[in-house]
DNA sequence: GGTCGCAATGTAAACGATTACATTTTCTTC
DNA sequence: GAAGAAAATGTAATCGTTTACATTGCGACC
């Protein structure tokens, strides 16, 4: 393997001008640089990134600790977040946290050992409510879930509201009893419980809402449970699509009819929703934009750690499909 | 930030007994590495990762390239890998290739850049073809993807004898005119195309078959485009878990109700064919095992280079379902 | 008790880049 | 053409570990 020695000897020239020239810096002469880079070509030299990272203490990767990579949600956030890292030369360690504080921990950890540039994450409630009281030796930005008072850099969606949005939507549909089912560990899932019972209060309705684990198996266990109980709900709500998957597979197993016998509408417009018959209701969210925002807020913060917080909102688009339509009389 | 020469003060040793002690080598005294894991923690201390690897020249760092991180199939391979890797005190770069051979090989070489103890590739067919050709400066493990004469360890399914198994169900259910449409970028869609071959030509039949790019939007289009031509399919077939859907929503969209006007099935058992009505057969792959047996494989051969190649072949199952079914006379 | 052997520990040289600082070259300017 | 400034290049220290090799300590054995 080559070392920048050889490289140096091969164009005649010291190592710190061959350092310079793929610094890209601009006190070398254009002949120098190119009989530089005619050697750095002649031997494939490629820089070894552990000496360079040890004496130049940068690193240029960020971290990607998603909660659960399986969520369609989280994966195209990786992509946007891969595509725009690359092309900016960083590199990204994706960790999948599996909705797990310990996990999480563990990985903020090796992130810190790693010495990461930056570090972009999806916390679950518990690393949300100890941010605070830690202090990252990094920037951080987190995703799809923050609270009113966090103190951090952050980019979500205007979760209470679409949740008002797609309640009202159903009410209006003339739905009434209406479930909502969300995941526990997420502060998402709380924001849109909250728009939800905004809804249901304005209208007079009583809320009736069920926390699971962020699973589709526990939803769908949740939703049987519950449709054993009189008097069964007119219309489910899921608060992800994890969830709004293991909603609608409960439903499906004892045959109920969308949206004649029950009403569903959920978040995410993954795929399926469009499959399962009459189409399912759901929020759709920019994916792509969310993770995009994300690492550009990242990108800027390290570039000038000083710049005040920001918080990027974005908004949900409702899409009305047959599950939630309103019922024949 | 404390130094391991900090903790030698601390502990009142030298740097190379800190050392040896986190090396977890036998050659020190308990008193000692008792006094050392003390001032270890009094000083919060923690290795530094570029120096330790410049200088040890190892990195317990693999790679992962996964063909497309939206296909189901990937995320839960990469979860498989990253949950055993970590297990094994190892990190994850998880690259993304999109299905571009491009991407790919920069992607590779980038692994390189990093030097890595070793790869996880699911190689599109050009790298594939070109894998003889170039000589990795790491172990290399290939999954889902390889043929019968590369070179390399491997985890892959049967898939030839799946894609005939499934194709045969269709045929002794009655459908005839079976067209399958895969992926024209992996090896994967064609070895599945040379299962459905064969079974078709036992069978006395004409087979069918178009290649997409491998997105559920291309699938789709070919699907449509394949529905104005006469005569009309009896059957599709999607050779994995994006072309289905694709295929789904085609057909979907003209309103073909299953299986009485058209008959489907396809690999890969995501959530969301159970949901369609009613049900869509599939052949399920054993996911998880396939991430775990290839990082498996790639850590014994990290261990022990000169192993002779091994390669592992999985067996899909197939999931029966109604979209399949005996249509009625 | 001296010597040998082995275990425990210490000293200092790597690892391969970047970069502060020193030096040389080139360009202005008079 | 000389002086001085600026640009280009070179020399060598440095980043924080691991590890080869040197040294010390200690018990066993004769």
């Amino acid at each position: 393997m080559a070392q920048i020695k050889d490289v140096a000897l091969h164009a005649g020239v010291s190592v710190a001008t061959v350092s310079r020239v793929l610094a890209g810096q601009t006190a070398v002469t254009d002949a120098t640089r190119q009989r530089v880079l005619d050697a750095v070509k002649a031997l494939d030299y490629r820089p070894d990134l552990a000496a360079r990272r040890l004496r130049s203490r940068r690193n240029d990767t960020i971290g990607l600790i998603v909660a659960d990579i399986r969520n369609p949600f989280f994966t195209e956030v990786s992509r946007a977040v891969e595509d725009i890292a690359y092309q900016n030369r960083m590199r990204v360690i994706l960790c999948n946290a599996d909705e797990n504080p310990d996990k999480e921990a563990l990985y903020l950890d090796l992130m810190r050992d790693e010495n990461v540039s930056g570090v972009i994450l999806s916390p679950t409630l518990r690393t949300l409510a100890r941010l605070p009281l830690r202090d990252y030796p990094f920037p951080l930005v987190l995703v799809d879930r923050c609270n009113p008072d966090t103190v951090a850099d952050a980019v979500v969606l205007d979760n209470s509201d679409a949740a008002y949005r797609l309640t009202t939507h159903l009410i209006e549909q003339g739905h009434r009893r209406i479930v909502f089912i969300y995941g526990a560990t997420s502060a998402t899932g709380h924001q849109r419980l909250d728009g939800y019972r905004n809804a249901m209060a304005r209208h007079g309705l009583d809320s009736e809402a069920h926390a699971v684990p962020a699973t589709a198996d526990d939803a769908c266990q949740a939703t049987r449970q519950r449709l054993t109980v009189q008097p069964a709900p007119d219309t489910f709500i899921g608060s992800n699509g994890l969830i709004l998957l293991g909603i609608t597979e409960a439903l499906r197993e004892v045959q109920l009819r969308f949206p004649e016998q029950v009403a569903l509408a959920g978040f995410d417009n993954l795929p399926w929703t469009r499959l399962v018959e009459p189409g399912i209701t759901v929020i759709a969210q920019p994916v792509y934009d969310i993770g995009q925002a994300a690492i550009e807020l990242l990108m800027q913060r390290i570039a000038n750690p000083g710049q005040s917080i920001r918080r990027v909102v974005l908004r949900g688009e409702l899409l009305a499909r047959g599950s939630s339509m309103r019922r024949a009389a």
